[in-house]
DNA sequence: GCACAGAATGTTAACGCTCACAATTTCGTT
DNA sequence: AACGAAATTGTGAGCGTTAACATTCTGTGC
């Protein structure tokens, strides 16, 4: 910074003002240190900058399991809106939710001076722990979110669950079953709230419950029981890949999708129309759930910490692998 | 720093033996050290470190199309490696590859300070745009690699497109169709000539090649026109969502998969094993080129500009999708 | 008991920037 | 031409660390 004040003759101070946009800088000078700049091919020295101004512009975020779809949608979108609002985003990947990892974790974000913590991992627990690490920073969660729950901001599950099963239970089934996700995270819960809250709504007793963990393994699975019971004929399954899964069970059965049994999903992952038969599925909009995050953030940092909580609603996308069920 | 120099009754500068893990400090010194922190809930102020150490560990990566299997995961990895070995990534994706928005990605690394940027984006010129903004840091290439390229790891996808084509030659079919990647993409091309090749040397003209740009979309479309061409009876899709798009357009039209066409994707996304039928493709070893990428970076830093481009070679999954043609 | 080497600790000066304030221009008024 | 206010520029301190060097202990051999 002094070169480029020696160079253009001014002080450094005069540089800085340049650099930060001031007013009070006459349009020649500017324009003599601007030139100074670009000779020098000068680039501000941030940690300096950071040091003084204690500003780092820039927010953290912990994520998990970035290799399924929504974790990954929503760490993309995080930190395009961040990018958007002029911050960096910092993304940190945990592999375990040990209150070990997780203070690591939140340490990295914090030696890195992060302004805000920005929450994505839908572990019950884990939330928890990080909320009681209470890192003097505001943090925002962004899964596994509840009405009413402060500095968070979210899709709602249960509606989607419950879309999901509604729309099977308007075609004529008797009742659904359900593969759920891993119960620990939050939204495997909520979907399958939602599924039991739709049954009880109409006064029907739901069809059975298969436990999953998102893999399309485990949607196999679950497909390979359920293609035994003669009386499912309708299946909601807690994400795409299980779905995915699922379908290719009953393939191999020779229980036909949807004729003899219809199967909604959750996601809408890019080949969803494009699986035989195309997926009926809940689709979230993640990349608005991005931005509501990154607004939140910024509100937070402007000492607005707003109680309440976004639910974004999520919509149903009716395809091929539901129908009526087949007369018995 | 200076409190907990207090608290411990020692001058900062032991603190910050202490914290640097200095041997010439007496056990016991230490311990009182580490207890003030402990107590004080102190963090060192990262910024004021890199000021005077300048070294940031710190390394920047650019990548683009997060939302693509290939990409995501290989952001995944480096980030991984990359902390693994004590390094903080950062990590900025770019939505086009003008010089201005490549520019504007390595200007805000190097702002982070990164010591070294990692570049995944696999567009042709993209590649040279960065190479020629010259960074005064070591910059390493991971995606659209090819041999004899100096400080590059990557996957070698010539290899495994060969690998495709040539297990379909070996089922007996007498040439191969391709729905390519966008060719602006090196990946894309790389697996084009490896298609070609393959046909090269067996001495058969290779079939027809259609343009697909990675959606399942585009290889619907692909599917549409191939289904309509009786001469082919095997198709090489450059990954698997168009692979899974055009089973979906070859099941539309009333031909088998892979009874009456043989399918090849690559990429071996998670839902591959469970499509109807379950598809067989090209598997990358995307962790491990994420590991190679942080120790080719390491040795960068070291001094160490290893000329030598490693190839990772990919493997073939067969699976269903593939049969030997149906005699005509 | 003393000199001395080596271990342990302390002191001071940067690092490159912004902030608060001081000094100098500039320009409109009279 | 001189005054003063506003606009522009400059000065010095300090952000929290580490590096380099200075100082003070500690224990050993005689």
């Amino acid at each position: 910074m002094t070169d480029v004040a020696a160079a253009a003759g001014v002080s450094h101070q005069t540089v800085s003002r340049v650099l930060n946009g001031s007013e009070l800088v006459r349009a020649d000078t500017r324009a003599r240190v601007e030139a100074a700049i670009a000779e020098l091919g000068y680039r501000r020295n941030n940690a300096a900058r950071l040091l003084v101004t204690n500003r780092s512009r820039r927010i953290g975020m912990i994520s998990a399991h970035l290799v399924l779809h929504g974790p990954s949608m929503i760490a993309v979108s995080v930190q395009d809106a961040g990018h958007k609002a002029g911050y960096d985003v910092s993304l940190v990947a945990v592999e375990d939710f040990s209150t070990q990892s997780l203070r690591e974790a939140v340490g990295r974000l914090l030696d890195e001076a992060v302004e805000a913590i920005v929450v994505a991992v839908a572990h019950r627990e884990a939330l928890e722990q990080v909320r009681s690490l209470d890192a003097a920073v505001p943090i925002v969660v962004v899964q596994g979110v509840s009405a009413g729950q402060p500095m968070a901001v979210g899709i709602d599950q249960e509606a989607g669950a419950r879309l999901a099963v509604e729309h099977l239970l308007d075609l004529g089934h008797r009742h659904v079953a359900h593969v759920t996700g891993p119960l620990e995270w939050v939204e495997a819960g909520q979907r399958r709230a939602g599924w039991q809250r739709a049954h009880e709504e109409r006064h029907v007793l739901p069809g059975p419950e298969l436990a999953g963990d998102w893999s399309p393994q485990s949607g196999y699975e679950a497909g390979l029981r359920i293609a035994e019971d003669p009386d499912v004929t309708a299946v909601f399954a807690a994400n795409d890949g299980m779905a995915i899964g699922l379908m290719y069970a009953l393939h191999a059965k020779g229980r036909d999708v949807p004729g003899a049994i219809s199967v909604v999903g959750f996601d809408n992952v890019p080949e969803a129309p494009y699986l035989w038969p195309a997926l009926t599925t809940v689709d979230q909009e993640f990349s608005l759930l991005g931005r509501r995050a990154v607004e939140l953030t910024l509100q937070a940092l402007a000492g607005d910490l707003d109680p309440s909580t976004q639910l974004i609603r999520p919509a149903l996308v009716v395809r091929d692998s539901t129908a009526v069920p087949r007369p018995s």
